[in-house]
DNA sequence: CGCCTATAGTTTAAACTATAGGCGGTGCTTTAAT
């Protein structure tokens, strides 16, 4: 079906960039743009997902702001569209100089550039977004738009606050990004980036030619060997050679970069404590194969698409199936086989409840909140700097936290005020604290999600895909699992519960079921996150109650 | 939570065990000192 918009967006697409052809997904989603709706797209890396706001933006009057969370993605964007016959792109970043800045301001506000790639930080600078204001900005983009999820709570509070900044915008059209993304992680983008009537494209989670695998381990000395065997197998077979190694801790991306290199594989490590410098030797020797494989903690791999990686390791579970899937996802790029395996011990699923708890932070909200009320004038988040003797992210953290429970509002002009000024701060913080609380549980269920994945006797893929919301009806056929003829196919027709249906449990409250297995069912609860339970005993003592009759009135 | 390292303590004096303490991931930014 081509609508007037589909013709002038294959034409600009030809024209400006050069692509002969839109692929399906690329296309519906740039007309939803036209047609005046936020898009939320979910695209494998590879689907051409940044065409999506390069080609409208060409179409629409204004600037396009591009929010990406590296700067070095930033540099690869911009050098991307540098190569094409489309109008200027330029970054505002902290890495530049004064004259630098000052330029690619001057082009952005005479209109020279069309396109604008910068940090959440830069956002939250007052006097930038005022200065954005005036230009009508057009088109926002969130590239990589699960960082907001997955980042904006705690890491990286600023993502957080990009819905206050639409608003100061006027609300330019929104398009969110990402290849990875779980129903919840997409109702959390949505949510936070207040999108409106807004349009999903979500294109396929399942990656057949990956096959999937989990070696259980009995030890770590154990794991540590047969971990190094399998990679140092894989990268001298001639047919696979490149491949990944994921670590939960930097010093085990020097651990196993020394011993594959002691065996006589191209190998190094990489981790967010090395120079920056040894960092973009070790990915630029990776991208020219000087080096076959890459040991890296999470640090490594946004943004890398490099087609022919045949394997991904990972010795030690990561946090989510989220970011498992966004790791092993790095492999197979050209659609050919490619080797996954995750070698997994239990007590590793606790290094991982170490690193994402963070607590509530009780002492920066009870600052926020009491300086706030004592204000009761509007205040610029900035102002607060002087009179809360916390870091600039933790306080961010805060405003955010009392702004969820309710407590903080923020005026159109970015301002913040203590909502009701009846509300003891005490009580402000309690509530707060209880959102943080609401939200380490669904981050400590999601651990478990990955418990379940390495533990299933089921099909590996039917297990992953069911946590992103996708059924595959029957055993893949490319896993360790049903390699070992454990997988079972599903038995048909489940009635109770079926996928995606709501249910209420008396204690957990309201969830959507998310994947139903022979014996059990995983369902995602709104406060408590996912829960799996056994079928019998769901039955036997009645424990869920469908909902969807009470949803429809 | 569990792993590693340093230290203390033990006992066929050089190597063992037990215990305590520290550490563990992701990036923007800004500023001060060379």
């Amino acid at each position: 079906m081509t609508t007037e918009h589909g013709a002038r967006l294959r034409r600009l697409a030809a024209d400006k960039f050069g692509w002969a052809r839109l692929r399906e997904d690329q296309l519906a989603a740039m007309e939803q743009v036209m047609a005046g709706h936020d898009v939320l797209a979910v695209l494998p890396t590879g689907a051409g997902k940044s065409a999506i706001y390069q080609v409208p933006a060409l179409l629409l009057e204004g600037p396009t702001l591009v929010v990406s969370p590296l700067i070095a993605l930033q540099h690869d964007q911009i050098g991307g569209i540098g190569d094409s016959r489309a109008p200027q792109a330029v970054a505002l970043n902290s890495a530049q100089r004064g004259a630098e800045r000052e330029r690619a301001w001057d082009a952005v506000r005479d209109g020279h550039a069309e396109y604008v790639f910068l940090s959440p930080e830069q956002l939250a600078k007052d006097d930038l977004v005022a200065g954005l204001a005036e230009l009508g900005v057009s088109l926002f983009v969130v590239d990589e738009a699960h960082c907001v999820s997955a980042w904006g709570h705690d890491f990286r509070p600023d993502y957080m606050r990009l819905g206050q900044v639409l608003d100061r915008l006027g609300r330019p059209r929104v398009i969110a990004l990402t290849a990875t993304a779980a129903p919840p992680v997409r109702e959390d983008i949505v949510t936070r980036l207040g999108m409106r009537d807004h349009r999903e494209v979500v294109a396929s989670f399942d990656r057949p030619n990956l096959h999937l695998s989990v070696e259980r381990c009995v030890d770590d000395p154990q794991k540590r060997g047969s971990a190094t065997a399998t990679v140092v197998e894989l990268a001298s077979d001639p047919a696979v050679r490149r491949g990944l190694v994921y670590t939960a801790s930097r010093k085990d991306t020097e651990f196993y970069a020394g011993e594959l290199t002691e065996a006589g594989v191209r190998a190094a490590a990489y981790h967010a404590g090395m120079r920056a410098a040894d960092r973009e030797r070790v990915h630029q020797r990776f991208l020219a194969d000087e080096l076959d494989v890459v040991v890296a903690t999470s640090a490594f791999g946004m943004g890398i698409d490099k087609p022919d990686v045949r394997f991904v390791v990972h010795t030690s579970v990561p946090e989510s199936l989220d970011s498992y899937y966004q790791q092993v996802g790095r492999a197979g790029r050209d659609g050919e086989p490619a080797t996954i395996r995750l070698f997994y011990r239990p007590e590793d699923l606790h290094l991982q409840k170490f690193l994402t708890a963070t607590r509530a932070p009780v002492e920066a909200l009870s600052q926020v909140a009491r300086a706030l009320l004592a204000r009761r004038a509007p205040v610029r988040p900035r102002g607060l700097k002087d009179e809360v003797a916390v870091s600039p992210a933790q306080r961010t953290r805060a405003v955010n936290l009392l702004e969820q429970a309710g407590a903080v509002t923020t005026t159109a002009d970015g301002s913040l005020v203590y909502a009701d000024p009846q509300l003891a701060p005490e009580r402000a913080v309690e509530r707060a604290v209880r959102i943080a609380e609401a939200h380490q549980e669904l981050i400590r269920s999601r651990i478990h999600m990955v418990r379940a994945y390495a533990e299933t006797t089921g099909c590996r893929r039917q297990q992953l895909l069911g946590y992103f919301g996708e059924q595959l009806d029957q055993p893949c056929g490319n896993c360790d699992t049903c390699d070992a003829g454990t997988a079972q196919p599903r038995r048909a027709g489940d009635g109770d519960y079926p996928v995606e249906s709501r249910v209420r449990h008396a204690e957990w409250g309201p969830g959507v079921v998310m994947s139903v297995e022979e014996d059990r069912i995983t369902v995602l609860f709104e406060e408590v996150g996912y829960k799996t339970l056994a079928l019998d005993a769901v039955r036997e003592h009645e424990l869920l109650d469908g909902e969807e009759a009470a949803d429809r009135a």
